[in-house]
DNA sequence: AGTTAGCACTCCACGGTGGCGAGTGCTAAC
DNA sequence: GTTAGCACTCGCCACCGTGGAGTGCTAACT
């Protein structure tokens, strides 16, 4: 069967409607509506034929119609319109996000905060993952007899650091041509390509005279290295799931809540996802945790290169479109954040962050 | 009226009996417990005078008796026997702390899941307020023409650090004079009186000489001090909020779990927390959200003078006894690791960590 | 052929009812 | 002071019965 003109219609009008008051919809409601000027019964028959074709479900023979996983894919990669946001929109989430003081993980922390504020869901940010950041500089500093400090710059501004302790005694000179060498060898090299080179064992062969203080840096040099590939993830507006009915039984939403504090798991999934915006949708996802859900990710980027990710989960009835452009938006502006601070040195905007007046911070966009 | 013998013991028998079944208990299953050997109407007169002091509580007239927080507050205080753990049970905690690789950071929100896995109750744990850590060193480092790494090492082996953008040309040399003035300057101050003394007006006057590069790396200096004042709230086991019963009504849960996720109001409370062990039972915990819990903490330290905390939060009717001593002995080995480990080197432990099996390692503590 | 009115039917939601069980409070006897 | 006995209270639960919303089908209409 074809979706005929006025099936689709149907269609838009049942989804847009189940979305906004989380009942099923009734082919009384649905004649009512502008440009459906059909009757109730003519309606229903064309609402069976769309249940037939997987679009409908019905929760049981009474009630009116509810929309399948299947329809809302239908409606985001086709019916739905995307709105632009409006200029007022736009500098709310500017503002907001530009009025962060503090450092790189902040204003990702930040963006979820404000994320889940303005869309009233549970939103999460991931940092990125930084295999692919290349070392610049390596350097090794006295701290006193039996510290120093081991400290690794990278392209991206990043600065990764360690205090080690030293089993050997050392002198300025030895420490300084301890950081050359290393920084001789790494540099240029990314994060997982110097860690998959089994450096240790390089550097013992290649500088035996102070071999004894490679013994003590090496490992923490690596450490470091991990260290670096570590991705945070923040997650804001938890408690916004108990919002989602299917969640309204305590069982459901307890496994819920214990499956979204596994931040490993959560990251996993998050990396392995496209970049761009991605839309998963119910029974999409495969975690049964989340069939109940959607999923709208999209992905930031530092420096040009690093690829973090920030989204939204919801019920699957979400406001596909506003949430889509909110995402957009917020996503490039992150990434235009991060290409033109390149590094840690975000934060000259602070004294003017609330130059169109803070009146406009604490308002909601709503539809 | 005074609390008799045989009314304590009836107290301490309802006290134990709830918190082990969750139910009201009646004055049939009270007869017939051990050391009781009184009848149902007697240990009802007896019930009926506790409930006139204050003690118990009854949901309605034909239910049994439940303790009232006046009842626990006694309990926690003088009824309760504390018991030693047992050495199997101290070995679990040991080796799942140990059993942490990275930094000191990834071993306070260890511990944290440590206690909210063995206890079954939310945990959270709080990193040092650093306000008295004392500053050792600090240190300018050229990354490239216009990039320095401004690097403050304090006592306590934290190393904190930030790109700086330099807006006027500068030598290694003048990047040494000013590393010098500044460590002259702060040197032995702690985080908190470098941050109150104005640093910037000082450096103004003292070293116009280089005036230009102080601009750029004052202000930073100051947002890495207070970075460094940021303290860390990790929270773990959120789901088991919902084994409270009072938590099975959805609108309570997310009220609560919005409480609980609001980090910056946890740790302001946290930190006006007594050190060492301290109990707040239901209403003698101000926030209205947390009427019907408990919460234990206790504090552990850092090289003898940074306080940090950690606790659980469950429903009144928890296990004071066992958990206060689970708390107890975790802090203790906490304690231990950092002042052992002075610093940021607490790994070597890594290798042997399983020393005593991992068969232990997935085990849990009951009763 | 497509559309519509009419109607019987289905099913949920909701409020009331009654029996059961647990536990109490009181009284009177031990 | 302790205990047995008994009436009473209340929450829990299962069981209606009714009302409303919405459907599916059929037959009539355009």
């Amino acid at each position: 069967m074809e979706l005929s003109e006025r099936k689709l219609k149907i269609l838009q009008a049942i989804i847009s409607d189940y979305i906004r008051t989380a009942e099923p919809v009734g082919s009384r409601t649905l004649s009512k509506k502008e440009g459906l000027d059909y009757s109730p019964a003519t309606i229903r028959n064309e609402m069976a034929d769309l249940e037939e074709m997987g679009y409908l479900t019905h929760p049981h023979t009474s009630a009116g119609r509810v929309p399948s996983d299947k329809a809302y894919r239908l409606y985001v990669n086709e019916l739905m319109d995307k709105p632009e946001l409006t200029q007022n929109e736009k500098a709310i989430i500017a503002n907001r996000l530009r009025d962060t003081t503090v450092d790189f993980e902040k204003t990702i922390e930040h963006a979820a905060s404000i994320l889940s504020e303005i869309t009233n869901l549970t939103s999460f940010a991931m940092t990125p993952k930084k295999t692919e950041d290349v070392i610049k500089y390596i350097n090794l500093l006295s701290v006193d007899e039996e510290t120093v400090v081991l400290m690794i710059v990278s392209e991206s501004g990043k600065v990764s650091n360690k205090a080690v302790k030293m089993s050997v005694p050392y002198t300025e000179e030895s420490l300084e041509l301890l950081s050359k060498t290393m920084t001789y060898n790494y540099k240029g090299k990314t994060v997982s390509q110097a860690l998959t080179n089994n450096i240790i064992a390089n550097f013992e062969t290649d500088v035996v005279a102070m071999s004894g203080m490679a013994e003590d840096v090496m490992p923490n040099f690596m450490k470091t290295l991990e260290d670096m590939l570590n991705v945070n993830l923040y997650m804001e507006g938890l408690s916004n799931i108990f919002d989602i009915p299917e969640y309204s039984d305590i069982s459901k939403a307890k496994s819920f809540i214990e499956m979204l504090t596994q931040k490993d798991e959560i990251t996993k999934k998050l990396i392995e996802r496209d970049d761009g915006i991605t839309v998963t949708i119910g029974d999409e996802n495969e975690d049964s945790n989340l069939q109940d859900c959607s999923l709208i990710t999209a992905s930031y980027s530092v420096d040009g290169k690093l690829v973090g990710k920030i989204g939204v989960i919801g019920p699957t009835r979400m406001k596909y479109s506003k949430i889509t452009s909110i995402i957009e938006y917020l996503t490039e502006n992150l990434t235009d954040t991060f290409k033109l601070e390149s590094g840690e040195t975000a934060d000259e905007s602070s004294e003017d962050a609330d130059e169109n007046g803070p009146e406009n911070q604490g308002e909601e966009i709503n539809e």
